[in-house]
DNA sequence: ACAGTAACAGTAATCATTACTGTTAAGAAA
DNA sequence: TTTCTTAACAGTAATGATTACTGTTACTGT
């Protein structure tokens, strides 16, 4: 049984509220502003469940931490190795009906991008 | 100036000789049979290293460490959720243009999908 | 040879994430 | 509503992959 608590609200909530990625600690102190008591193993719990529901996605970039996004249609990141930055881009992939036929399901993909943004590449 | 050592060519060696993927200290593991005296540290930076210079590629799973994979020619990767095994896809991916498109440029590119393999599927 | 320094082995420090402990409160059932 | 069960909580300690630091070694160019 899940239960409906105002930790895990908060969060999804602050996640949905912007199209943007947070890592864990961000989130923190995001939701900190809310609920001052919160702890960091609650947000991390949280966003456990939130991943395991399908209510938020993660991006790894090769920062130590991992992101959290809570625009969940199926989009591609692109992560810029100057400002760090993290782009969504539709997604247009045709290698998943490849694996499909192998005989795999596919719960979720990944489509990370690493370069430079438009930005970064003007200035020098 | 980068200099060529017996501990990174052992490491890039190791990595091409197998079509798998290792962690750092799998691959610390395999390097000591050779290189008794080799230490963590050295691995790490010479994993990145040879990340830098394109050598290799890294993957990120679902673990909290990093694969490393010495088959650097495009492709998918598939992280089954059960046993852990990462299998590779060649890549059809069509986002690329799009992000080209828009003024980024692309320095490399992950593709990930999380499931289950056909193996895992089977036995219920 | 000698100087300069990239890379080394070994070890200590960092830090995101996970696990543990005692407490609180959501939600089901009486 | 009151009681009961237990998921979730706050707070804190532990884990473990990765990074940084230290003194030493051995290429590479002068």
């Amino acid at each position: 049984m899940v239960r409906d608590t105002a930790q895990r609200r908060e969060i999804l909530t602050f996640l949905r509220s912007k199209r943007q990625h947070y890592s864990a600690s961000q989130i923190y102190d995001a939701v900190r502003e809310k609920i001052p008591s919160i702890s960091l193993g609650t947000v991390y719990r949280n966003l456990g469940h939130l991943l395991e529901d399908g209510e938020i996605i993660s991006v790894e970039t090769s920062d130590k931490c991992v992101y959290y996004d809570g625009f969940i249609k199926d989009h591609a990141h692109f992560v810029c190795g100057e400002c760090k930055n993290i782009y969504d881009f539709p997604l247009k992939n045709e290698s998943a009906k490849d694996v499909i036929d192998a005989g795999f399901s596919i719960e979720s993909e990944r489509v990370v991008y690493y370069g430079k943004c438009p930005l970064c590449r003007s200035q020098k």
